[in-house]
DNA sequence: GAGATCACG
DNA sequence: ACGTACGTGATCTCG
């Protein structure tokens, strides 16, 4: 049987694993006071790779300590690192166990790091023709990648690997997998602590490289360089350089003491496992074995509900939860498989949901002293909405609450949810019913109204902890006054949806596929032959092989025929308009007009979306089913689908409101810059008074319509966390004169800079930043010792305070809103959120009304320290309110 | 099922 | 030096 080999860098792995899950350090502590985090961490990671490798053999691999032979040449090597820390350390012990409970060899080398074992072993192994894994979270390790060896770094997480094999390496660097070792001689490593040639890094590395092949090669032809500042680097750092090699090269001949042929792996000890999962309180691991007290789940009582025992809920006179089973995730169509009621371990439940219709039930549900407990009391809502039942006095939504308090633990199932917080005794949704073509509720009494009651078990269980846990973060105001109402808002806007003109959209399609076919026509003819315009990789090969265009950028699997590249073509060649033009057409056609007809209910010729109350890492809402946050507005073309949008009875209008600069004014309010607030507070314009500022203007009249539009590019750069290349990207200027520009920018409102600063140095600390409502995201990634990683949490540090709170303000608006209507007694009705507008029907008597009562409302949600504005429009049609 | 593309704030 | 804007969803192709 072929060989195929798992090596793994265990301290590199572990030190992932720690801070993968470093934000939740103190949920992962066993009955001994012990942290396992990274021990969790390492198993996630190991399950994947042995399930994606399916190894013959494996090894881990250790450093033997802090000397090496590394640090006998230079000892710097690897200093002015942090100290790592105690939590850590006090696992690596228990990861050996773990690997021995698996039956996996591991090993250590004194003067040696694993790094060196696994270059050792993999080169035994490549010359028994075994096939190699590597795993690592240390990129110098892809200098070991052959045809046989493959090494996988992780990236994201624990279990997420990018895999490097000598033609990935050869792609991504344009060089040899050895060559790695010749750039590292030149950059050198600060993680490491060793320098290389002075203001060489990867891309001038890299340039050298190809030219010379070597570092050797390098210094062989440096007397033919011509004079520059970086050869002059080159020769002074010469010893630096060839240092640098050497500390960077992996051994491949450590004098080890194991061989390949000792590395056979015959799968776990599952007895030894389980025991060891036992103290270290790994539940989850524990019920995968399949072995113990998990599996299978003990019995749960319930009382199957008919109209006989009907009388027996009058037992629930404080609190009941409740459980409405719709097999599919879209409620609004969904059918209805049952449900489940009780509390205290008296669960009662039925396939029959007419039953629910009984005043026992039916009472029960509408009830405002019975404190109801759910999952998802927006979707319960409307499902029983769809039935003539109206639920109130809902208390605890346990997905509202695992949402608020970690907006990363947003599972819609049940189950995993409630797994997540350490109750096992629900099984996934996935597990009884199956999954695919098979799901299919169970026919099987037992098992159905097994798995309904232990919903129920789970909700009740999870309550009191959860609502403290909020408690301790300050999110209960959040949770009761906030999202619980939002909800119940969301669902009645839902429930109206909105009215579309399918004989408009209809018309318009057919307009759009004779025009599709005409340049479809023409696209052939300029390519000289058919082909998928659809196709990104089939259109590649004509533009930039047959018709040899440059390429402007590559994407993972070859050239990227985007509208930034196609728009920088156009010029060259009259196709590439015309894609441009099926692309754009296209685009409204499938999503816009089919799409959105498939969508619409033949009911009542409208779309009834859903919004996801639980899914953005922000805050806001999304929209699907269909998608009615990205209906076309920016061209004009697309922007007549909302011609289809149109109120649901005669001599109503659609009427709308949005906040201007929703985002600058919430950053203006969290950062108390004085001088942004002035601008603001003064009413003028804040692109055109950013522009004065960091132009140093004198005269709004200085103000050109180019100036202004680049202003407005540097505020946005602010609010998405800014970096000098990106600004440059989006507005086409060079690096430089961006990074001038957001210089200026923190020069005129300082007290933006000291925001952003310290708001990245409170992430650090504390692992998660907060909205003014306090809710709350985690940053897993911030600690990360990717600088990619790292840089991509500390911007979202920034932004999500200013987009999360502008979320909040919105959602404050509509709670507002609804109660506001309804007690001026209007007819008007809220159909749609877009983030920062609010869209209504109306009749055309109540619209002067509207105009007043609609942005007094949204200005005053909530008080800032800058005013809020909103505009209003409203017309026949969506398209109209403009 | 992932990746590319493009619609929105 | 590193490689980048923040947050989403739907549709299409292709392995």
């Amino acid at each position: 049987m072929a060989k195929k080999l798992l090596l793994i860098d265990g301290n590199s792995v572990a030190f992932r694993a720690f801070f993968a899950l470093h934000n939740q350090l103190d949920r992962f502590v066993n009955a001994d006071g012990l942290h396992t985090n990274a021990i969790y961490g390492f198993n996630t990671m190991l399950d994947h790779m042995i399930k994606a490798v399916n190894p013959t053999d494996m090894l881990v691999a250790f450093d033997a300590g802090k000397t090496t032979f590394r640090t006998a040449m230079f000892d710097n090597y690897k200093g002015g690192r942090a100290k790592t820390p105690g939590e850590f350390s006090e696992q690596m012990p228990y990861i050996k166990q773990l690997l021995d409970a698996y039956g996996i060899q591991h090993y250590e080398l004194k003067d040696y790091e694993a790094d060196d074992i696994i270059g050792t072993l993999a080169g035994q192994a490549d010359a028994a023709g075994y096939t190699t894994t590597v795993v690592t979270g240390d990129r110098d390790l892809t200098q070991l990648t052959t045809d046989h060896t493959t090494i996988a770094v992780t990236v994201k997480g624990v279990s997420e690997v990018e895999r490097y094999t000598p033609a990935h390496v050869q792609e991504k660097l344009g060089i040899t997998p050895l060559q790695i070792i010749d750039m590292k001689g030149l950059t050198g490593d600060t993680s490491d602590n060793y320098p290389g040639v002075t203001k060489v890094g990867e891309k001038t590395a890299l340039k050298l490289l190809k030219q010379y092949g070597s570092i050797e090669g390098v210094y062989e032809n440096i007397d033919d360089m011509k004079k520059s500042k970086m050869k002059e680097h080159l020769i002074e750092d010469h010893d630096l350089a060839t240092r640098a090699k050497v500390l960077a090269t992996i051994k491949r001949d450590a004098p080890i003491t194991v061989g390949i042929a000792d590395l056979t792996y015959d799968g776990p000890d599952v007895e030894k496992l389980a025991e060891f999962y036992q103290t270290m309180d790994f539940q989850s691991f524990l019920k995968k074995l399949n072995v113990g007290p998990a599996e299978p789940a003990k019995p749960i009582d319930y009382t199957v509900l008919t109209k006989d025992n009907l009388g027996e809920l009058a037992q629930f006179t404080d609190h009941v939860e409740f459980y409405l089973e719709m097999p599919t995730p879209n409620y609004h169509t969904s059918a209805f498989a049952g449900f489940a009621i009780g509390h205290a371990d008296h669960w009662y439940v039925s396939r029959d949901v007419e039953l629910l219709l009984q005043p026992a039930v039916k009472d029960l549900l509408a009830s405002e002293t019975v404190q109801k407990n759910v999952f998802d009391m927006k979707r319960t809502i409307v499902g029983l909405h769809r039935l003539g039942l109206t639920l109130k006095s809902v208390d605890f939504d346990l997905l509202l609450v695992s949402y608020l308090l970690d907006t990363n633990d947003n599972s819609n199932d049940l189950g995993s949810l409630a797994e997540q917080h350490g109750y096992t005794d629900l099984p996934t949704d996935e597990t009884v019913y199956g999954k695919g073509v098979k799901r299919a509720i169970p026919d099987d009494d037992t098992v159905f109204f097994s798995h309904l009651a232990r919903k129920l078990a789970a909700i009740a269980a999870l309550k009191t902890e959860l609502l403290k846990k909020l408690d301790e973060n300050e999110q209960t105001p959040l949770y009761h006054d906030i999202e619980k109402p939002i909800a119940l808002v969301l669902a009645q806007m839902e429930m109206a949806g909105i009215t579309v003109d399918s004989s408009r959209l209809q018309a318009m399609g057919s307009q759009f596929k004779e025009r599709l076919s005409e340049i479809e026509q023409t696209i052939y003819q300029e390519a000289g032959h058919e082909f998928n315009i659809n196709s990104p990789k089939q259109l590649g090969v004509i533009l930039f092989e047959e018709m040899k265009l440059p390429v402007i950028k590559k994407t993972k699997t070859g050239y990227s025929t985007a509208v930034d590249v196609l728009e920088k073509l156009a010029p060259e060649a009259p196709i590439v308009a015309n894609i441009l033009q099926y692309r754009q057409i296209s685009k409204i056609q499938s999503t816009y007009v089919e799409g959105l007809l498939d969508a619409v209910h033949s009911t009542d010729q409208k779309v009834h979306t859903r919004y996801l109350q639980t899914l953005t890492q922000t805050g806001r809402l999304s929209s699907v089913d269909p998608n009615l946050q990205n209906i076309p507005v920016r061209l004009e073309e697309g922007r007549k689908i909302r011609q289809a949008f149109v109120p649901s009875h005669p001599d109503w209008q659609i009427f709308s409101s949005d906040y201007s600069q929703i985002e600058l004014r919430v950053l203006a309010h969290i950062t108390h810059d004085e001088n942004m607030q002035a601008a603001f507070k003064e009413g003028d314009d804040i692109h055109a008074a950013t522009a004065m500022r960091i132009f140093n203007l004198k005269s709004p009249a200085d103000v050109t319509p180019n100036i202004r539009r680049q202003a407005k590019a540097v505020n946005f750069g602010i609010v998405y966390g800014i970096s000098d290349y990106g600004l440059s990207q989006n507005i086409g200027i060079t690096r430089k004169q961006a990074k001038q520009f957001i210089d200026a920018y923190f020069t005129e409102y300082p007290g933006v800079k000291a925001y952003m600063d310290n708001i990245v140095k409170t992430a650090h600390e504390q692992g998660y930043v907060e909205t003014i409502a306090h809710r709350r995201r985690y940053l897993p990634d911030i600690n990360a010792r990717g600088f990619n990683q790292r840089s991509f949490a500390e911007r979202t540090a920034m932004n999500t305070p200013i987009q999360g709170s502008a979320a909040d303000i919105i959602k404050i608006a509509m709670i507002k809103m609804q109660a506001k209507l309804k007690e001026a007694g209007l007819q008007a009705t809220m159909l749609l959120q877009v983030h920062d507008e609010l869209i209504f029907e109306a009749p055309a008597s109540e619209i002067p009304t509207l105009e007043k009562l609609v942005p007094s409302v949204m200005d005053s949600a909530v008080k800032l320290d800058v005013p809020l504005k909103v505009e209003s429009h409203f017309g026949n049609t969506w398209y109209d309110a403009k």
